[in-house]
DNA sequence: GAAGTTGTCTACCATTTGGTAAGTGACCAC
DNA sequence: GTGGTCACTTACCAAATGGTAGACAACTTC
């Protein structure tokens, strides 16, 4: 059903009309918010009509369902792999949070997302959750496992989660807090951010 | 004009019509968000019509202007207190990330607020980010004078600041992903959650 | 070349949105 | 007791919203 127009039959880059669609949603929905974006506009931008989308999609809640399918399995993919290349303690932290901003470099409306949909709350919140259920249990248990270890101090993992989670997110989302302590987000104070939170999260969780 | 009603003119707990316009603006602003907020739905729970919302003020963003205003207010006199208050070094860290949480507990709407209108971007977040300036300048300067008085480890303030606003705000106001880690948001988890970011912060900012 | 199928369009529609205009009853000044 | 202000109402309205119905052109299949 996506994949009927072929590798070059799109009107533009070669992409699917449903994937064009996506992409456009996933950027408006990160920036804009969900409520905050019309289909119209949506398809205006896209140079389609409302009814185009919803020939794809059955309904504007459908396309948001599809755009989190989507991005959490990108996110997914970006994170599972820096969580399972060799290294362990510190330097496995490191890589997760490294692919982070490297997400937020590349495709920073995937963070965006996990923001709006944890705002959304149910049933979008949930499905995002679900999708990205196995990565949050395999961090947990290796931050438990570091502190069971006794290289990493010991908290509720859950927590620390949390706490790792709102400090990088926060680093690479929270624009206009960014712009309140005069700092322009570009793309050199993004490096300069991953720098700082990697110092501050290694402070606080490596021992010694 | 907003105090007409006089202290017991109110048709319930002695509140003006427009400071309860307020109060159920910003519940509504904070956790449905603003875009999502009719006025039709905000009078139906006010007992009021839509047009007695725009008798008090002149449009919809006159509301959220409001709201902000003495959200910002609140939530000045709230910190600036913790923060002007004795003590140094981390004692007084710990004294304002307390008076934050003591907000969670009390007036979570103020937190989510702040949140929502970060995302909103301008005007709104240019107003909210004036209203706070001088809190930020202040906490910004204390940080600076720790590190250079060698009691905090040496960042750039501003990141800081915006690490640990990151990580305190996160911790009260991520409800969904709290309950994704599994952690239902109750008031005993928000004390949890305060020993587990104080205890975080201490390593990770406190030099010895 | 007739019969699908596919992707997009035009034409609508009911509902909701923020906002305007014009009233109405209660109270107050004089 | 009349004029005026105050708080709130009913009656509208134009625009935008998500969504439906049906037409239409292009292409494939036989």
């Amino acid at each position: 059903m996506t994949t009927t127009e072929g590798p070059s039959g799109g009107p533009a880059e070669g992409l699917t009309t449903s994937d064009r669609i996506l992409d456009a949603a996933l950027a408006s929905f990160a920036t804009r918010g969900y409520d905050a974006t019309s289909l119209d506009a949506l398809a205006k931008g896209l140079e389609l009509t409302k009814q185009s989308i919803l020939y794809w999609f059955p309904s504007k809640d459908a396309v948001l369902e599809a755009v989190i399918a989507r991005s959490a399995g990108e996110l997914s993919v970006a994170l599972e792999t820096a969580l399972s290349d060799a290294g362990a303690g510190w330097v496995r932290v490191e890589a997760v949070v490294r692919s982070v901003f490297r997400v937020a470099a590349r495709q920073p409306e995937l963070l965006g997302l996990l923001r709006e949909v944890g705002r959304l709350g149910p049933p979008a919140a949930t499905q995002m959750t679900l999708a990205l259920e196995p990565l949050v249990r395999r961090a947990s248990s290796f931050l438990e496992a570091e502190m069971d270890a006794g290289t990493m101090r010991r908290h509720d993992p859950r927590l620390l989660l949390l706490a790792i989670y709102s400090t990088v997110i926060g680093m690479v989302t929270e624009v206009e807090v960014l712009r309140a302590l005069g700092e322009e987000p570009t793309a050199r104070s993004l490096v300069r951010r991953r720098t700082d939170v990697l110092a501050l999260l290694r402070s606080a969780l490596v021992i010694e």
